[in-house]
DNA sequence: CACCACTGATACCCTGAAGGTATCAAAACA
DNA sequence: TGTTTTGATACCTTCAGGGTATCAGTGGTG
């Protein structure tokens, strides 16, 4: 155990626990008059007699033994900031600042952040909402130590686990005729109009629906863009268009809609978590290795038929 | 201001709020060098690494920021204690244990300590219900610091201040005869029965008492020993005799009995703040400053008639 | 009452932790 | 390329903090 406490505070403390230099000397093995120093100068700072002492007992004043009460607290703190520093160095303490996207907060980061806390209760996260180019920038200023978000991810410096893979799905108004079909082949989407997220808060998406389009050999046209799922999903239901959306929870939720696997195309939305490599917070290790550990355990979700 | 923390620990903070070597160690009046090796030391101590530290730059550490959180903490418990260290010497501040007798606490002592509290919030009282007898014990040895308790008192060691008189009043039945007269000559009462408190806890009183029919030339007829206030009340109202009590705040809230003046005599009962000459605990002597000083205002009380 | 055991305090010495000076090496910048 | 600025290193110095010897009361004991 690091000493940190002035030793005038440590000594204080053994000769108020045993009312006894002698034992107290022996108990920090220095010697005696080393304690009748310590507590003469301790005595002189603060101008406050702590200890009645005669020749033959030693007892605390009113002040000592408030004193003494304080002094546990401070010691108490001090140990503590020792063990908080140690256990953040190793990663098992301390604070992390975690982004996510939509899709991610309505996919897996919700169970991965249980399993995490499970492991380390005394790490507090901070989940910051934030875009996915967005999350890429954060990370790489350092502002950022963990993001989930919309692969693919390239960058110099960054590493990445995928943590989730969402096959792409048709979304169909409730009366849509595509709906009859058990799954949609993308060209039948060719002629229809389509309702996709911003370009702004939407970018990594997006760009991947359009370039799917394009590999099944049609621009898709795009009647109306929205900023949120929910949007998107209104949207689509009032009949307005019809949109592709990787397969998760969220989806399932809404009756005025109809999802159906695209045939012809193996392409899936990938979450990726992503970090620095030359990030220096220990979490951010500790958390990986967790994440990574565990990623196994996905969410089995049954398929939403149409009509009951 | 006294450093009761580790040079080291002081360094840290100066730097890690600094973020510069040569800054903090002219904040902190020492070389810079001393502060390179200083956090060099506290690191090899906890076996973490505190700050990042490049050519050009310094930055705090994951577990550095945990470090510097718990530092500041500590560091306030350790001021926290030299300053109330010093309050405590002075009587600011510090625990104070007051014994009270039921005359005290339904007489003068709730406004004393109403008062006392006003002037040093910071000192806890600790009340102690206790008899007169054994709350001089108790101040004698050291195991109470204040009585309030019911005089005389005499005793080699002890100091005293008188904070409050209430004259004897004759306890009477709603219908007894005497309570026709505005007063009542305490021989009127020489043929009564009477109610007392026991002798166990109302020693000094119940003695006072008899003192006092003894001069005016009768020895009390005692039938009934009540262990408390309300007893005694409640034997005066069921016609089991009368009793001569204090007039203090208690008797007034009593529809069926009747108080009145004691005619041919001018005792009193006296209630009196007792503590040890000897005592070495500071918020003695400012308790009693503080309870001199405003000894003055004494609740005003308005005479009981009988009958509305 | 003399004696002894034991307490905390004092006097004095010594060591090493902590502070100082000079300087270095790398980085940033002109 | 030279200059400035940074934290680190080498080495010297000093005094706070630790040690030993001893003192001076105190209380118990034969």
């Amino acid at each position: 155990m690091v000493r940190h406490l002035q030793p005038h505070i440590r000594y204080f403390i053994a000769i108020a626990e045993e009312l006894h230099f002698r034992r107290a000397a022996e108990r920090l093995h220095v010697a005696q008059p080393v304690l009748s120093r310590a507590i003469r100068q301790l005595e002189d700072q603060l101008g406050v007699i702590l200890l009645q002492r005669s020749r033959r007992n030693v007892s605390l004043t009113a002040a000592g033994s408030v004193f003494l009460e304080e002094c546990y607290l401070a010691r108490e703190a001090m140990k503590r900031a020792e063990q908080r520093a140690i256990k953040a160095n190793k990663g098992e303490s301390g604070r992390l600042i975690v982004g996510y996207t939509d899709f991610a907060i309505n996919g897996v980061l919700p169970s991965i952040l249980a399993t995490f806390h499970s492991h380390l209760a005394e790490v507090s996260i901070d989940l910051v909402r934030c875009d996915s180019h967005e999350q890429l920038e954060a990370i790489e200023g350092g502002r950022l130590d963990v993001g989930f978000l919309t692969g693919p991810v390239s960058g110099a410096g960054l590493r990445q686990v995928t943590v989730h893979e969402a096959p792409y799905m048709a979304v169909l108004p409730y009366h849509h005729p595509l709906a009859d079909l058990e799954s949609v082949p993308l060209k039948a989407l060719s002629e229809e109009v389509f309702v996709l997220g911003n370009m702004h808060t939407w970018r990594h998406f997006v760009s991947q629906i359009k370039a799917l389009c394009f590999e099944a050999g049609f621009i898709p046209r795009v009647v109306k863009e929205a900023p949120n799922s929910d949007s998107i999903f209104g949207l689509v239901a009032a009949q307005m268009g019809v949109t592709i959306y990787p397969d998760c929870d969220l989806n399932h939720n809404r009756r005025d809609i109809i999802l159906r696997p695209l045939a012809d195309t193996e392409a899936k939305l990938i979450t990726e978590m992503v970090w620095s490599s030359s990030s220096t917070n220990p979490v951010v290790a500790r958390f990986v290795d967790v994440v990574t550990r565990t990623r196994t355990n996905r969410v089995p979700r049954c398929r939403q038929e149409r009509g009951q």
